[in-house]
DNA sequence: TGGATCCGTTAGGAAGGCGTCAAGATCGGT
DNA sequence: ACCGATCTTGACGCCTTCCTAACGGATCCA
């Protein structure tokens, strides 16, 4: 599988030139010019890689770490123009995994890139099915089986909701990360979309649908999946 | 818990340098002047991070990443006087996490030394299930298991103050640090909040609420979570 | 001994979060 | 353009959680 790196920098030139570099290894490049853009495409696309340039016009870089770190795991590795010494103890205590001044060479970007999306990778893989005393999950085939072996229909969106929910079972999952993870980080606050849902998930799941087994409330905090 | 270094350098004057460096910050430092008493000291302490110089007397350098790499999955940050860019790039490759040029700031060292470790820490939990002998709390998960396994529900202000009761296990939190964290800066002296809380949280998980062995009131100054 | 201070405990009202339903808007395929 | 599936949105009632106040016990000191 190729792994989809997000590149942010509002040099158009670096972009540019650092995209070329990125394809012609094999990497799946989506670029972004602001720090909005940055979340926007890092909610939407679920990059492997983040590469951040701290400099962006809208937003001081240290906030994007910290708003993507809000909810997601991604590596990023940081390049940047400033040699100062607190800015790269800032940027890697706000969440960054990796600090680079400019100018870098292309040669060492890549090995940190590739010592990253080592280190993310091999920890997640879990069980690709849950299965229940009421259902299984298949989370490679993106389906779900009833006890009697029927087929559950989900719609795209609550097949996200069970996903995330599924894959970290057992733990919390905060609405913000849900939220961010689904509809964007505009929508952190929209909790009442994940209400809708979850009841729909466990009208089509839950033995009890009153009485949840599986996708369970935390109040004020967010959801989880108990199996 | 101290995190523990094994620190890797030929030179015992470097060697000196960093350990006191380190333990001043709080880290449990062990040293090794060659590459078998590295391997050797991995193998026998299971340390939680490795500062590696690559320049060693017996192996080479990558030859102890390889190595370690066989079995284990601790960070390694490699510390060298080569400035060549293809060591880097080998060391990188060969499973090294980090890479710094001496001579570097401590500073820097330091913060890649957290997030190195921060890393490593969140995909597995290892280091954030507490287990004592009546429940068990994992911090990643935000869950509390009663012993017979059951689950413990905790409203998130319950769960806010044990959660940084526990990250700091073993030592005392003020209430001003509670109060500030939680409610912020303003209900610095609204210490009946604690009061209460604390109640609910010893009804949830003390033995023997009325005489709490966990919980620990320091009175006048603070509280303990005594593990 | 008496007062002062700090802490534990309890309970009830207020506020906010959640489940539920249904209707309108949007999307995608024929 | 139509139709079904899916997504959004708003409203309502219930339930959890939070805040607050009051009282009693423990400790310390004058």
């Amino acid at each position: 599988m190729t792994t989809r790196v997000l590149v942010v920098d509002d040099d158009a030139h670096i972009l540019r030139a650092i995209r070329i570099h990125l394809t012609a290894c094999g990497y799946a490049v989506r670029t972004a010019q602001t720090g909005r853009a940055a979340l926007r495409a890092g909610a939407e696309e679920h990059p492997d890689l983040v590469l951040l340039d701290l400099g962006l016009p809208d937003l001081d870089g240290t906030a994007v770490i910290t708003e993507l770190r809000s909810w997601s795991t991604v590596p990023i590795i940081v390049l940047s123009a400033r040699t100062d010494g607190a800015d790269k103890i800032n940027a890697l205590d706000t969440g960054a995994d990796d600090y680079l001044t400019k100018p870098f060479s292309m040669p060492e970007l890549l090995a940190r890139m590739r010592a990253a999306v080592r280190r993310s990778g091999s920890p997640t893989d879990r069980d690709t099915v849950v299965a229940t005393r009421d259902f299984s999950i298949d989370l490679a085939a993106k389906r779900v089986l009833s006890r009697a072996g029927t087929q559950v229909h989900l719609t795209p969106t609550e097949w996200a909701i069970l996903e995330i929910l599924v894959r970290d079972r057992g733990a919390l999952v905060s609405q913000r990360r849900l939220l961010s993870e689904i509809w964007g980080p505009a929508y952190r606050t929209e909790t009442n979309y994940l209400r809708v849902y979850l009841a729909q998930l466990r009208r089509k799941l839950e033995p009890e649908p009153a009485r949840p087994r599986y996708l369970i409330t935390e109040s004020g905090m967010g959801y989880r999946f108990q199996d």
